[in-house]
RNA sequence: GGGCGGAUAGCUCAGUUGGGAGAGCACAGCCCUUACAAGGCUGGGGUCACAGGUUCGAGCCCUGUUCCGCCUACCA
């Protein structure tokens, strides 16, 4: 006998490890089986799992495993990303509590650290991830520093080095002062500020006069080397080429004019500074200007800046201003809004940086991206997505690659110091060609994406040509978050092209971002993170996948609230409760047979039969369609309402009566029903399903629902005359409910009930009366044609049927004449509106024929309806009068 | 600046080729009916943001407007 309550902890455990012990996640190498391959976007090995990590998992733990059960090879690759930046800041931070820091220890030693607190608390995530029941095949978990990934890194530079596809270069890129490193553009996140617009006079050197040039960085001036106007600009035509001599350093730099320049913009005269701004560097390159960069590295002025080198770059701005106003060359400062960019890491605001560094020249590889898109190798869902992929890969510009830190994937490449050669290799060479043997490889690491770029392919072995990348590769699907679509997705749809010639994924399914109940973004410096541990502690790991399934739908963003969790908790319940109630109508040692005798069904084991087959259909077919909410909410829907709420309802007297027959078909239907839900539910809730189905009472074909055989549509069992029937007796019940529910009868009261109805109707009635007299509490139900209405009775209409429910001394006539009135009000409403359509002449030659059609039935049936309504009404009326 | 999405019951949201709007939760009433009070039955509740347009017919398609959110961008 099961627990009264369901209690999932020790549960959950078990199963779990069963699971592993018994290698059901392990994919097959060579298969005869269809292969269907997901591999994990790898959190940060430095990360805990969040909410974001839950709904991903869930969702590829519910593909993978009706994947699995439906007979395909599944590999489910896990593994984890080593989070360059954020892990580098991470071990930092505890170095800094030890009041040390890694320039003190050295790369090597650093790197030696990173390694410990990663096997130390590397862990934990995966563990996680098992505690969510994600079944993934463990044996090929990777790390995106393996040593095999380490081989496909390496030989993706080189090749792409080869090809001219990998430059160096002295670019302007986006520095994180506080990181000490370059970002590329996307790591850098921009937020709207309201900011300042200074208007500051740049006197002519030769002489008074000036120019006001606006801008939002007045520190920059001191590597000003140019003041630009456009040339079609008539207040500024005769300075071009005039001199100016800039305040406080006394460098004279000369006026230009570039088309760049927008005339109705602040003053139309720009300041540029060629090493501090895009576009400023643009227009240096044109017009050949000095390239003077102020800062450092770690956001001070440097020694260009002169008498304010060695300031912050904040405290400098507010001294030059300071400086300019002395001497009355600042002329207005206007407010400004304008777009601030922040490290996505530690969100210090980052510096256009002149310095050399890595590039992938990217758009050679963005148009086969966009290709494979296009012709649809591979689909985005929600489809929405397209555009933005397409927006971002077409105006995408070149990938700095480079990071100036330690923690990392080293670049491969070498500089000879006596010949200044520069060797690029796969291998660590031992000489130049020049014979030197002084060799320094270059101190930069690889941006930690250029390795999860690889991730479909780095993961299944490649640059090998392993079985599993033959069997595996193009993976299936991939399951990810919108806010990492450029950062992981875009970029490894363009390294699988290039290097395996075949998209990495057939389909990239793109779910929400969890936000709070308010909306808001969950942050921990909000404080308003959603902790799914807890979750899983509090309600059970199942009722949270559930409730992340219900809330996927496509193409929103979720609001989360934990009432929803505890509303499918108390799902879960219900389950367990079939479980129980099965339990107890099943003798001790009975073991059903799940096959079904068909000829000794009943009309509801035929019925729920049916419907059980239209659910596998479904089920089947939205998961195919990403619909996760869709297939949770149609299992919810059948097991609460339709197996729960009418079907055992239906059984109790079977079961509780003596024919043995019967109530041997009953159980048997109810215990297959039963077992084929718990298998549809598997993918969604894993260990409910599995700890009640194998205390079932029956015969089973696997010896783990997670590999049973998904189910799927039974036409055999399909019966729409079964449908049929029961829709007349849940009418009829309904009906009865009705009365008894709004006259606030109660529910212990018994009740007589008159049905009158014509031929067939009345077949299906009084073959079912049992149906009737249990479901509505009723007794002494009459059926026939000829019924008339008692005196006293309450009375309902429903198409082809009338039901009286006689309520001798209960009754209260003015309350049902309201009651009635109010029902004949309705359906007033209803017959004015088909009425109108009708009547349009337009409607009854243009509309199709079958719509026109359905809308007279209607008005016939309504028309029945309300006729009868009246003569009840008129009836009660009368006697009214005549009781008076 | 460009782009995308949202606005439907008190709340959270479904609504897949346009044919009189649904669910869950919440609320109200009656019930401890032997699986389940984490339950059962019943009920109330919506100008589908606003204004136009197309159509016999619009929550759905088109145009515009207002609010909200997001992505993206080198107007200093």
């Amino acid at each position: 006998m099961l627990e009264k309550r369901y209690e999932p902890k020790d549960i959950e455990k078990k199963w779990y490890d069963f699971w592993i012990e018994k290698n059901y996640f392990k994919a097959e190498e060579e298969s005869e089986k269809p292969p269907y391959c997901i591999v994990i976007p790898p959190p940060n090995v430095t990360g805990s799992l969040h909410i974001g990590h839950a709904l991903d998992i869930t969702l590829q733990d519910i593909m993978i495993r009706w994947k699995r059960m439906s007979g395909f090879n599944t590999l489910w690759l896990p593994g984890t990303d080593h989070a360059g930046i954020a892990t580098q800041n991470v071990v930092e931070k505890e170095l800094q509590k030890q009041g040390t820091d890694r320039h003190v220890l050295g790369r090597e030693k650093f790197i030696e650290k990173v390694w410990e607190w990663k096997r130390l608390y590397g862990g934990t995530i995966i563990n996680q991830l098992k505690n969510m029941g994600a079944s993934c095949d463990w044996s090929r978990e990777r790390f995106t520093l393996d040593e095999g990934l380490s081989r496909a890194v390496k030989e993706v530079f080189v090749r792409l080095y080869e090809e001219g596809l990998i430059y160096r270069g002295e670019y302007l890129i986006n520095w994180c002062p506080r990181c000490h490193t370059a970002l590329s553009d996307l790591e850098v996140e921009h937020e709207d500020q309201q900011g300042k617009l200074y208007y500051i006079k740049y006197s002519f050197a030769d002489g008074d006069g000036y120019i006001t040039v606006a801008t939002t960085r007045p520190e920059t001036y001191l590597g000003d080397t140019a003041v630009a106007v456009n040339p079609e600009d008539e207040r500024y035509k005769d300075l071009i080429g005039k001199k100016i001599r800039l305040p406080m350093i006394n460098r004279e730099i000369p006026i230009i004019a570039d088309e760049f320049v927008d005339a109705s913009f602040g003053t139309g005269a720009v300041k540029v500074t060629p090493a501090h701004d895009h576009n400023d560097f643009e227009m240096g390159r044109r017009h050949n200007l000095q390239f003077i960069n102020i800062l450092t590295g770690d956001g001070r002025m440097s020694d260009e800046a002169g008498p304010y080198k060695g300031q912050d770059r904040f405290e400098c701005r507010k001294n030059i201003l300071k400086d300019m106003e002395a001497i009355g060359h600042l002329e207005k400062v206007a407010d400004h809004k304008l777009a601030i960019g922040h490290c996505y890491r530690c969100k210090t605001i980052v510096e256009p940086y002149l310095s050399k560094q890595w590039f992938v020249k990217i758009k050679p590889l963005a148009d086969e991206a966009i290709k494979a898109v296009k012709e649809e190798r591979i689909t985005i869902i929600p489809s929405g997505w397209e555009n933005s992929y397409y927006d971002w890969m077409e105006n995408i510009r070149d990938w700095c690659i480079s990071r100036q830190i330690w923690w990392g994937h080293r670049i491969p490449v070498w500089y000879c110091k006596d010949c200044a050669e520069i060797i690029v290799s796969r291998e660590t060479p031992s000489a130049c060609k020049c014979g030197s043997k002084e060799l320094l490889q270059d101190e930069d690491v690889l941006d930690t994406w250029f390795s999860s770029a690889l991730w479909p392919f780095s993961t299944l072995g490649w640059p090998d040509n392993t079985g599993d990348l033959k069997t595996f590769y193009p993976t299936s699907v991939l399951i990810t978050g919108f806010d990492i679509l450029f950062f992981w997705v875009a970029r490894m749809i363009m390294m699988g092209l290039k290097f395996r010639e075949q998209e990495p994924f057939r389909h990239v399914y793109i779910h929400a971002l969890i936000r709070d109940a308010e909306g808001q973004k969950m942050s921990k410096s909000k404080g308003n993170v959603v902790d799914p541990l807890k979750m899983t502690e509090l309600y059970g790991t199942d009722a949270f996948r559930f409730t992340l399934a219900a809330y996927a739908a496509q193409g929103r963003d979720i609001k989360f609230s934990e009432h929803r969790v505890e509303g499918y908790r108390h799902f879960l319940n219900k389950i367990w409760n079939v479980a129980r109630f099965i339990s107890m109508n099943v003798q001790e040692g009975e073991e059903l047979t799940l096959a079904i005798k068909v000829k000794n069904l009943s009309l509801a084991d035929r019925w729920i039969l049916s419907r059980l087959s239209a659910v596998c259909l479904d089920v089947n077919k939205l998961l195919d369609e990403y619909r996760f909410n869709d297939a949770a909410g149609s299992l919810y829907q059948f097991i609460w309402h339709e197996l729960c709420d009418w079907y055992i309802e239906m059984i109790k007297p079977e079961l509780y009566g003596d024919n043995l027959e019967s109530k041997s078909a009953a159980v048997s239907t109810l215990v297959h029903v039963f077992e084929v839900s718990l298998a549809l539910l598997h993918p969604f809730m894993p260990f409910i399903t599995e700890e009640i189905w194998q205390q079932l009472p029956c015969k089973k074909d696997a010896e783990s629902l997670c590999i049973r055989q998904y189910p799927t549509r039974d036409e055999g069992i399909e019966d729409n005359g079964a449908e049929e029937k029961i829709a007349i007796v849940m009418d009829a019940v309904t009906a009865i409910r009705n009365i008894r529910g709004e006259l606030n009868l109660s529910p212990s009261l018994e009740l007589q009930a008159l049905i009158k109805a014509s031929n067939n109707i009345e077949n299906v009635l009084n073959e079912n009366m049992a149906y009737i007299q249990k479901l509505a509490r009723a007794r002494n139900v009459e059926i026939g044609k000829d019924i008339q209405q008692p005196k006293s009775a309450a009375a309902a209409v429903k198409p082809s049927m009338e039901i009286f429910v006689p309520l001798e001394g209960l009754f209260d006539i003015d309350a049902e004449i309201a009651r009635l009135t109010k029902e004949k009000g309705k359906i007033e409403e209803e017959i004015q509106f088909v009425q109108k359509k009708l009547s349009n002449e337009n409607f009854i030659s243009k509309a199709p024929p079958a719509v026109v059609e359905e809308n007279k039935t209607k008005y016939n049936e309504y028309m029945d309806k309300l006729k009868t309504l009246q003569d009840n009404i008129e009836k009660l009326n009368q006697w009214r009068m005549s009781d008076d």
